[in-house]
DNA sequence: TTATACTCCGGTTCTCCACTGGGGTTTGCA
DNA sequence: TGCAAACCCCAGTGGAGAACCGGAGTATAA
């Protein structure tokens, strides 16, 4: 089955692979303070996600050092630190591999294109500030509150 | 010869496309007044750009009504409208192939799903505001005052 | 009429996304 | 000690889109 998609093509173009990383720290977040671990199956059953596909994305979460891992029966994944000290940005940033900044003598340096990077980069900046604002807390918080508000449209 | 990245792999990815679009677009936002439209061959090889894929974007610019083209010997392209009256939006919207918005029904509903809708719109709207925000116009006289400094620095 | 330009169509190479699959290794527990 | 449950690593695939190239056709100024 394929996915349905959050968002259509989108200027910023935030792919599934971001959605998905995104889903799964969700699900994680509730389950840090235990410390127990949560198992790639049951994130991806709950979440609707390809189990194999996942397990990518929580190697780059792992290395990027955003989630710890467990081997062995009984092993997991759980959040390497407090959800509210996980920006989007950091999910985002690890998973879409984003550079750290261009290389100004490798850039084209006509008057036009240093015009146009300097734009671009406000475009970007826009971008980031909103993914910086906001934490894996907040989301978590957002969806408890949109739950709210579904199980009132519900009733 | 492959071409030189403006700007490196960015969140919000806006592709070479539109970087060439938006450099013919400049190239063509001085002829306007004068109403000589200019040769795909002279904007190409002016701003570096391949001329054939350059063809490509300009008959996609025609067909969203930001420039005008004249066919047989001594033809071009010239600005359909003044360059005050064209934003950056309205180029990398047409380029890029923005949609309207998403279908709410064909779009996944649960209380995740929700709230990443939520924060994707909110960048995508950072975004778009930074493009609606300048002309052709704004490009071109940051284009001259980019030029009078790099002459500074020359001398 | 002819050279010059745009127009339309198709194909090509490359990269990336979104997966799928096949091994291997670590670990808790009986 | 054995075994199954979990992660770990590597490899490949199909489709889509980016970034081109090329050729045949069409309009038009001179």
């Amino acid at each position: 089955m394929d996915r349905i998609a959050l968002y259509p093509a989108c200027p910023v173009d935030l792919s599934s692979k971001s959605e998905y990383a995104l889903l799964a720290l969700l699900e994680l977040s509730p389950h840090y303070a235990s410390g127990e671990p949560l198992q790639i199956r049951q994130i991806a059953s709950q979440q609707n996600i390809p189990d194999r596909y996942l397990e990518q994305l929580l190697a780059t979460l792992r290395r990027a050092g955003l989630v710890k891992s467990q081997r062995g029966a009984r092993g997991g994944y759980l959040l390497a630190r407090d959800p509210w000290k996980i920006t989007l940005y950091d999910v985002v940033s690890c998973i879409e591999g984003f550079e750290p900044q261009a290389d100004p003598t490798q850039v084209s340096n006509t008057p036009e294109a240093q015009v146009i990077q300097g734009v671009w980069g406000e475009v970007r900046q826009a971008a980031e500030g909103v993914l910086h604002k906001y934490t894996l807390q907040d989301m978590v918080e957002k969806r408890n509150a949109q739950q709210q508000v579904d199980i009132m449209y519900y009733i």
